[in-house]
DNA sequence: CGGGATCCTCAGGGATACTG
DNA sequence: CAGTATCCCTGAGGATCCCG
């Protein structure tokens, strides 16, 4: 039989997952939380650039799609630990490898866009 | 030293190369040329729900960024190839797996959102 | 500390039409 | 066939203020 989920495909659920993970803030953010379990603004701290409301969106997201969790734990002031879920932990080496992509690479694409933008201008 | 390049920095170049990758349509455009060169209708076909614009605009960005080469015959009418360089073929793997990865685990995906919905209504 | 609620903007992308 | 050119519009995301 065939396979059930085509990613190809308009309107397979699967578009919906792939919209979440093909996004810049979450594929930094699970990559992030690869070595444990990170509080909110530490989260906010180390990924620089990213506004309260889209980390708190997106972590919503992401816990919702069962890939991170969200553990409240009742200290004064109230203290909040996100962490990948089994789920979650399946995407790590896959997530670590394209967001590094670009460290190990970049040289590379520079180089390219040199070589593009000068014959093409 | 320290590693020259950072995705978690604001304002490192390779945040430009990270926003690239995290993109719906580039992912299915790499992941479609894995097997070899594909034309532009045929690519379009293949990729439901993508408009001529945005593939050819995502095309030229990944051509720019030497991910893909593209060939131009000289047939009436017009023949172009798209094709993944050698840059891009060290990403085919990790794309695979990312643009796979959903309709592998689209059940638990599901399973989660019901989940996550029935008690956060 | 860890968010929620608002307001605002602006650029990404859809639809349509045209061309070498 | 393989695009380019426009117009248009919506919704992602930044900035700001507030709260338990």
């Amino acid at each position: 039989m065939d396979q059930p989920y085509d990613v190809y495909q308009d309107r397979c659920p699967t578009r919906m997952v792939l919209d979440r993970l093909a996004d810049k803030w979450a594929l930094l953010i699970l990559d992030r939380l690869r070595d444990g379990p990170v509080r909110f603004n530490h989260l906010r701290r180390d990924i620089a650039g990213i506004s309260q409301k889209v980390l708190s969106q997106t972590l919503k997201k992401l816990e919702r799609d069962g890939l991170i969790s969200r553990q409240v734990f009742p200290t004064v002031p109230v203290t909040v630990e996100y962490a990948l879920t089994g789920l979650g932990r399946t995407l790590t080496d896959t997530v670590a490898a394209l967001a590094h992509w670009a460290e190990a690479n970049m040289d590379a694409v520079l180089a390219a866009q040199k070589a593009y933008d000068s014959i093409v201008r």
